[in-house]
DNA sequence: CTAGAACTTGAACACTGCTCGGGTTGAGCG
DNA sequence: CGCTCAACCCGAGCAGTGTTCAAGTTCTAG
């Protein structure tokens, strides 16, 4: 009947999943558990521990999705699509792997299946440890943004209210409608795909 | 000799860079302009409201430079490598960009200008808009990943202790010498710019 | 000179992560 | 059975955080 440390740390994971990111703290952690504070402590070191053992479980969800017998180009694109999902999973997912991710095993494993399959194309080393670089950069940064929520901070309206004088493209690009977050990484994705891939 | 606001967030900006962005407090902060808690909310509503003051900054030092007179691809590089010198000017400048950049007026300028580039290169409005976003995401996820220092978290050792087996990739890759940041970020800048005008 | 705005104080409130000495349980063993 | 040793937990507290607010002071404009 006692806790163990999987049990806190699945705990912390339905926590932000359910209130994010913010809300999980050792205290309401202890008390969906079931104990008091200072028991976490037994169990987890740090609360940066916790956090990095969070991080790296979103990114070994990406990393379930197998292959498809498909070219380089697309295999590079369908990981990092596993990854933006991962990290969409749960609420405040690319925060935690932006912030948190202190290279855990399953970091280093996306990282070396990126890289893996620029190489098995023909891509030299170098240029193939760049791509996988700007792929995971991108990735974690585009999500990072659409998840973001309003902070309650400067521009604490609705948003409504730009200032959109001296910024004329995008005045039209709002006049003809911001396009679905899907189709721009999917995009931006392409570009950097393709662009690996043409060396 | 009363404070003002440009004061309050030049004494945040300072004490950022001076000490990183965890120490700011808004204690310290009093302490150095030589006032009380109290009245730092008095020139300002939030912390939050601080934070996306000096976010919004930031992103304003890297619009000062001025465009050479290249073709598109170069300008959109430019650009980006102004935004990363920006961030990297300021200790956990990426943080503070990433996390607070509610869309201030300098985001918003910065937005128009790379969608402007790319438009007078013949790019159509909604492929512009997506490099736009590609550039902006992998630029601050970038820097964001360059400026993480070791937070002391699970893998608390100096990084020496790395498990690299069944990691052919990265084992390969350490071995080769991890090349130079600098260089990293601009192969990768080139594959987008180079994806975005090739259309 | 005076009214009001600009600015500051001091004391609190509710909350955070974290520590630690002292308990309790439970399984294995002689 | 009695014992030990580890796993596991409590209670209380520490130092620090962001934030509020009634009450004071100083400055400036009319």
């Amino acid at each position: 009947m006692a806790v163990r440390r999987p049990d806190v740390i699945d705990a912390a994971m339905t926590l932000v999943d359910e209130a994010g990111l913010d809300e999980l703290t050792t205290r309401r952690l202890a008390e969906r558990l079931g104990l008091r504070v200072g028991a976490i402590y037994w169990h987890v070191k740090n609360k940066d521990e916790l956090l990095a053992e969070l991080a790296d479980r979103i990114v070994g969800e990406a990393l379930t999705e197998p292959l498809p017998d498909m070219g380089a180009s697309d295999q590079l694109a369908v990981t990092a699509k596993a990854l933006r999902r991962a990290m969409l999973d749960h609420r405040d997912g690319a925060r935690l792997v932006a912030g948190y991710a202190v290279p855990g095993p399953n970091s280093l494993a996306l990282a070396d299946r990126l890289i893996g399959i620029a190489r098995t194309a023909g891509v030299p080393l170098p240029l193939a440890a760049h791509a996988c670089d700007a792929l995971l950069s991108y990735t974690t940064g585009f999500v990072l943004q659409e998840q973001q929520q309003p902070r309650g901070g400067a521009a604490s309206g609705r948003g409504q209210d730009l200032d959109l004088s001296g910024l004329p493209h995008l005045a039209e690009l709002l006049a003809a409608g911001i396009p679905d977050r899907e189709a721009a990484f999917g995009a931006g994705l392409q570009l950097i795909t393709a662009g690996v891939i043409a060396r």
